[in-house]
DNA sequence: ATTGACATTGACGTTGCGTAAAGGTGTATA
DNA sequence: TATACACCTTTACGCAACGTCAATGTCAAT
């Protein structure tokens, strides 16, 4: 079968403006151009259109689509796998969302209350998977780490100076942790320093503080077993110990 | 809590020129400004950044966004509620595109085949989607009638000519029938007619047209009840009878 | 021969911000 | 007390991905 513009256009529910920009900015080139300059679409290219708009679908740029679609390198089959999983966190974070506006409901509504954080859970989740789209796979495999550690920096609108001090922050509070653990006392001056650099590292985070939280988010570090794995990487029992620390430097038990 | 436009920002995962932008159109202005010109923003602007954001995230223009969340009327509660729709709505149209790439998956690999018109499924509803996120509801209660005619000639991408032509063609389609069921046979003339000009209805929303396609279609009017309930309003048995004449016109049993 | 829906190439407009540039503010530290 | 340094401000130009004319050519049917 092929196709002109108009009938492209129709089948994949995209204008003639849009068909005619990726032409120009070399996207999507038609098979050929008929004796009187017409676009002429076929087998192929309807293809590459439906492969353009699952990436378009993603979040990813014309430019960066441009890059993977056109490289000689590109896997068809395998790139739709890709959109599969894609799609697929995609309505992991739908749901995520979806609970949000459940709870915001349930908030106002005086059953439960709800912490100005929560107000804005999903849609961060989101953010971090739109940077993914921007930087992601294909890319990171190309520039390396760099581009993707700016685009960290961007995700987090923060400095420069503001990123590698939350890296170094992190990493010294692994260190101070490693010593304090040896005292075995969640009291003691080195793990209550843990503790402090700890509410650094959340206020750089979430942009503000407050104790309940973290001593929240110091039980969660027990019950969730990926942030249980980061912190008892090197010294099993890391995280109970800094749990116990941070519930004796806010005052707080969650 | 009070919050700068940085602390703001990092709570909802938004950049500083995005609370500035969205202080100068007007549609979240700070609750005050301090001795030093600061935007502060209170418990108010927080609640109210969270519901824009939800109109953001379903694709509402911040134009329309401003018409919404500024006017008198609005309920937050209910506003809530819609979005929880809409956010329902846009996971079944995810799962569509998860089927739709599996099964272009499938037809890779070879296990089944697919139609062009097959491999554009799921974006033309998220288009229709877009749609109404633009000239939804509220715009709708507005404007009334003329928006929505406009946007539905937008979203498919007609002259106005072939708008009204198509609305003319689905009532003379259901006139014809009506006058075709009397013969009770699905081979006569009138029917084949109805026949014909369904089938130059499908030409035009389609783009394309062939026979399979149409036949199979004609028995999707018996299976589903959407469409049974169309086209057996005026009669009980015109579906069933229309699904007929376009087998008998086709040549083929779907 | 004309109509009317198709196609073409410019070229300027729009949305929702990103990104400097140039400067004032607030507080911790040398 | 000075000086850093992260915070805030306004102004202003830049950008992606098209939408939207305008001016013109093409093709099939009446």
């Amino acid at each position: 079968m092929e196709y002109t513009v108009q009938k492209l256009g129709k089948l994949a529910g995209v204008s003639t403006r849009t068909l005619r920009y990726y032409d120009e900015i070399g996207i999507l080139k038609p098979a050929r151009i008929n004796s009187s300059g017409y676009r002429i679409y076929g087998q192929e290219e309807v293809n590459k259109l439906q492969q353009i708009l699952f990436y378009r679908e993603l979040g990813v740029s014309l430019e960066n689509i441009k890059e993977i679609v056109t490289a000689p390198s590109f896997d068809g089959a395998s790139a739709l796998k890709g959109h599969r999983d894609k799609l697929l966190e995609r309505r992991e974070q739908l749901d995520l969302l979806i609970a949000n506006v459940d709870k915001t409901i349930a908030a106002i509504e005086g059953r439960i209350t709800m912490s100005d954080r929560e107000k804005f859970e999903g849609f961060k989740q989101k953010m971090i998977e739109e940077n993914e789209a921007k930087y992601g796979n294909e890319i990171r495999e190309k520039y390396g780490q760099e581009q993707v550690e700016k685009s960290n920096k961007a995700f987090k609108n923060m400095s420069k100076e503001d990123y590698d001090k939350m890296t170094n922050l992190a990493n010294e509070i692994l260190e101070t942790l490693a010593e304090a653990i040896k005292t075995k006392d969640p009291a003691s001056e080195l793990a209550q320093k843990a503790a402090d650099l700890h509410k650094q590292w959340i206020t750089m985070c979430w942009g503000d503080y407050n104790k309940e939280a973290h001593a929240g988010l110091a039980q969660m570090y027990v019950d969730d077993e990926r942030f249980t794995a980061y912190y008892d990487e090197k010294q099993p029992g890391t995280a109970v110990f800094l749990r116990d620390a941070i519930h004796i430097y806010t005052g707080i038990k969650a």
